[in-house]
RNA sequence: GGCGCCAUAGUCUAUCGGUUAGGACGCCGCCCUUUCAAGGCGGAGAGACGGGUUCAACUCCCGUUGGCGCUACCA
């Protein structure tokens, strides 16, 4: 099967894992997979892998949809608008995993692993201390099956390990790059059912990409090297594999893997700062296909067209926002005034935001011109804030970078951002640092809101949201000089 | 450390053995202009390094270096 002559109906999917904010490299793997299956008359659907219980949060699968919305990508399955495949939420499929891990240990393709983390724990550090590969031992493949099955039975904890040949070499063939060699030796036995009783990724990926009849698995290149143990589950379930094709990951400036430390990766920051969904999928899209001279531009259709998954560069690309921000002035310039002004009503002037601010400013203007002026900061990208800006705070440098320091860190830890959490954590930074959080909470001020005088701190951030407020406590503390490493080690709760 | 992927300007990329190595962002300059933008025009700026193969290498092969990913009962 080539990419350009599917043999069945395409169909490629997007499939996040609910376990922080939406991500715009999830964005980036929806718009190919998008794309592609348009461009064979195909399906793309939308998957939610939640079989992470400790990670996975309501939150996050509300807001991850949301973002995924708002690109006006659609899907033609998913959790919320259903299908013939459903259901969609990995966490609602446990039954279907078993039975299918069941099979896998029946076939003497798996087996039940007793091992406890600390005796793992112990031999990946005597591997280590070694210098030897880490992978599993093998302990539990001798354990007879009557044995295992009993060892279950009697309510001993373990996993599902699949088995892997001890000798030979796969080849995963990827689209674009083409075949790709592995050693057996070099293939970990890996966990396939976790002791909850939940499937890993690697088991319900690939009993959900099998099921749902995907046909392409456009996926981020982190997979590449899981890649064999697929293909190898593929085989024992006797099924055809799906084609394979890996993109390269999304870089910050620095080439390192797009992280929120270092830059915003949010979806919605990027909504937040007032981009245009059409300039996002426009930027994305230029990473994906490539430009025609002096045509940069181009519509989600056109790169539906253009799209050819064995012509994208393998070199992981730098997100470069000065390009996005290119591209959304040439869409800002070219709406007529009409959509313009519609669209920014939507983004920051709803009725019900509007009415919270101007209640929130009522009692501090004295006349009408004061009002632009007194909220203006709620409806600003980034501030210009420097070094000079937190002379007001009356406090230290190292006092005024631990503080932002802690409070960001602590509010990411945070799933919601609500005015109750935002309290909290940054009166919980209060109390760690033993300031008033009247003193306090000026260095907050000037982060969020340029100045210390401005609206209720906790209401403006509520308001801000998440993903502006971290972006504005990432550049206070640039233009204090950052954190050291050092710093970041003493100060990480 | 092991395994894998990658390597053209600061950034995104074109080139699929023979080009003055093309385009876009950014940067600089000029023009337009009541300012600032926008727009138009122009400019500087690239094949990581070392070996091969070939009449010819950015392009193919090998090595080195570098970057990245994986190395979890996370995805």
């Amino acid at each position: 099967m080539t990419s350009d002559s599917p043999a069945r109906r395409v169909r490629t999917r997007v499939a996040p894992s609910p376990t922080g904010d939406p991500h715009v490299g999830t964005a980036y793997v929806a718009l190919v997979n998008y794309c592609f299956a348009r461009k064979h008359g195909g399906d793309f659907m939308l998957r939610i892998e939640d079989t992470d219980q400790a990670r996975s949060t309501p939150e996050s699968e509300r807001s991850i949809l949301a973002a995924l919305r708002w690109t006006g990508l659609s899907w033609d399955e998913g959790p919320d608008v259903g299908g013939p495949h459903g259901p969609y939420r990995q966490s609602e499929r446990s039954a279907i995993y078993a039975r299918y891990s069941d099979e896998l240990l029946e076939n003497g393709h798996a087996f039940r692993c007793f091992c406890t983390p600390e005796r793992l724990d112990a031999m990946r550090a005597a591997q280590r201390a070694a210098k030897v590969p880490q992978k599993y031992d093998g302990h539990c493949l001798t354990v007879p099956p009557e044995e295992s099955a009993r060892r279950a039975a009697s309510g001993e904890s373990f996993v599902v390990r699949m088995k892997v040949p001890s000798d030979g070499t796969i080849v995963v063939n990827d689209v674009s790059r083409g075949a790709i060699e592995f050693s057996f030796a070099d293939v970990d036995m890996q966990v396939l059912m976790k002791s909850d009783g939940l499937p890993t990724y690697h088991l319900a990926n690939v009993v959900d990409d099998h099921l749902m009849e995907i046909t392409h698995v456009i996926r981020g290149e982190e997979w590449v090297s899981s890649a064999p143990k697929h293909l190898l589950l593929y085989q024992y379930f006797g099924w055809e594999p799906p084609a394979l094709m890996h993109l390269p990951l999304l870089r910050n400036p620095d080439k390192s893997k797009l992280s929120k430390r270092k830059n915003p990766t949010g979806i919605l920051f990027y909504e937040r700062m007032g981009y245009l969904p059409e300039a996002l999928l426009n930027f994305l899209g230029l990473l994906l296909a490539p430009a025609q001279e002096g045509h940069e531009i181009f519509s989600v259709a056109e790169l539906t067209q253009r799209l050819d998954l064995a012509k994208i560069s393998h070199g992981g690309p730098v997100f470069d926002v000065a390009k996005l921000d290119w591209l959304n002035g040439q869409y800002l310039r070219t709406i007529p005034a009409e959509d313009l002004i519609a669209r920014t009503q939507r983004w920051g002037f709803d009725r019900d935001r509007i009415r919270r601010i101007a209640e929130l400013a009522q009692s501090r203007v004295e006349r009408l011109s004061d009002l632009i002026p007194t909220v203006a900061y709620l409806f600003a990208g980034r501030l210009p804030v420097t070094k000079a800006s937190f002379a007001a705070t009356k406090l230290d440098d190292e006092a005024i970078r631990k503080a932002l320091a802690l409070a960001m860190w602590g509010l990411d830890a945070e799933r919601a951002f609500d005015v109750a959490t935002i309290e909290r954590v940054l009166k919980g930074v209060g109390e760690a640092l033993g300031l008033k959080f009247r003193d306090l909470s000026r260095v907050y001020y000037v982060a969020m809101a340029g100045s210390t005088t401005a609206l209720p701190l906790f209401d403006s951030m509520e308001l801000l949201g998440r993903d502006l407020c971290r972006e504005r406590f990432r550049l206070a503390l640039d233009a204090l000089g950052g954190v050291s490493a050092k710093e970041q080690k003493e100060w990480s709760p």
